[in-house]
DNA sequence: ACTTATTCGGAACCGCAGTTCCGGATAAAA
DNA sequence: TTTTATCCGGAACTGCGGTTCCGAATAAGT
């Protein structure tokens, strides 16, 4: 029920970059500073798209997401060349979000191991079921090749691995559940739920069931 | 890992009814017989879909169930007046198979209900995985309104509930999960499986994770 | 104030998938 | 065989949503 957080809800990251070229201008294709209306237009999509994809989802059409952020459809174009690159700068956004709170669970050494990981699912799990295009990213996971969040994502199960494991090895959870299955498991539980109009309460307690699965208590 | 059968895959219900009034032709609106090459082709259609639609789900354009089934499109929309009474009708099929292989279970007093439950499960989590549309209507469950396989659906719950409850007494499972929290965890897990390109065999691993958690001898 | 490189805005374009329509084919009744 | 009610087929229509394009607007340098 602790809120993790990492960076402020409107804070972008990804490739976005409405900054001044600021550091090493050096020898080569230095990027020229945006003029302040782009910069700023830049700034108000963005914020409209994560409010907009969060709640409905990649579904919604860019003109939605532009006339929100009080601009037109062209200018939302120059920004993000597609509408998929702008998903994924949301999304990018949302894992890197998720990649610094998994990082504070595995550096954090007070918590032991079993207690590690269910706290992070189940901000995993929140995180998930309250943004509709995470999870909506989390389905298309091994198909969309193209799209860069998929590496990330990579990144996400590297990092759920080292806490799996961790409780692994102080008997907290079974040694026959891999991260995949783990993975799987909890989007496929935030997943169900997002198409029922479920709260995160109920959300979390179909992970609750769900880790008690993956506890060494369990029977068979 | 025992395979239920009710029907045979080609066999259909709903509302499909290419046979000729066979019986009380009575006072009003009867349904006059189908002209030979109708029928024929009524049927191929419905095979057709049945077979897409389980591989590809419902985005599979119209076009090609036509196609597939040697029809012109035309046709297709002669015996099926919109996309979704097509999708329906097939869907209606397969949660009919459903509900009788719960029956067999319900009716069957033989085996104790924990055993029960978790063999319908296991087969529910075969056929949703299996046939890529069952689970795609499943996702919309609470939402669609107008279709018809929602009230089908929720006889499926009834009868779900029925095991449940039993194994509940015998005290197989834990109290505190409700019919719903296993259905969203079952066509969850199922969901998670199907957009990985997972095979039935993973897809009953899950299953048993999440059997796992629902027991009685879990600890919270 | 003037100039111009850059950005804005939204009408128009394009392709896709669902649906309609109707001339041609055909099963089956006469 | 002729007739005709029914059915077939697929070209064309429709609406939707992503993307392109270019004249108008404007920030920022002189």
């Amino acid at each position: 029920m602790s809120e993790v957080r990492t960076g402020s809800p409107g804070s972008m990251s990804a490739d976005a970059r409405p900054e001044t070229p600021s550091a090493t201008d050096s020898d080569a294709l230095a990027v020229k500073p945006m003029r302040a209306d782009a910069q700023r237009n830049h700034e108000r999509i963005l914020q409209a798209a994560e409010e907009i994809f969060a709640l409905d989802g990649v579904a919604v059409p860019i003109d939605i997401v532009a006339e929100r952020a009080g601009v037109g459809i062209g200018t939302l174009y120059r920004h993000f060349p597609t509408k998929e690159s702008l998903f994924e700068a949301i999304v990018l956004t949302r894992l890197n979000e998720l990649l610094a709170i998994a990082d504070v669970f595995i550096l954090d050494s007070e918590t032991e191991p079993g207690a590690a990981l269910d706290a992070f699912l189940r901000e995993f799990a929140r995180q998930a079921s309250e943004k509709r295009d995470l999870f909506e990213a989390l389905d298309q996971a091994g198909i969309d090749i193209k799209s860069r969040f998929v590496e990330r994502l990579d990144e996400l199960v590297a990092r759920i691995d080292i806490l799996r494991e961790r409780a692994v090895q102080s008997g907290d959870i079974r040694s026959d559940v891999g991260t995949h299955d783990i993975m799987n498991l909890i989007s496929g539980t935030c997943h169900a739920a997002g198409h029922s109009g479920v709260d995160n309460q109920e959300v979390q307690r179909l992970v609750s069931i769900v880790i008690a699965g993956i506890q060494r208590t369990s029977s068979v």
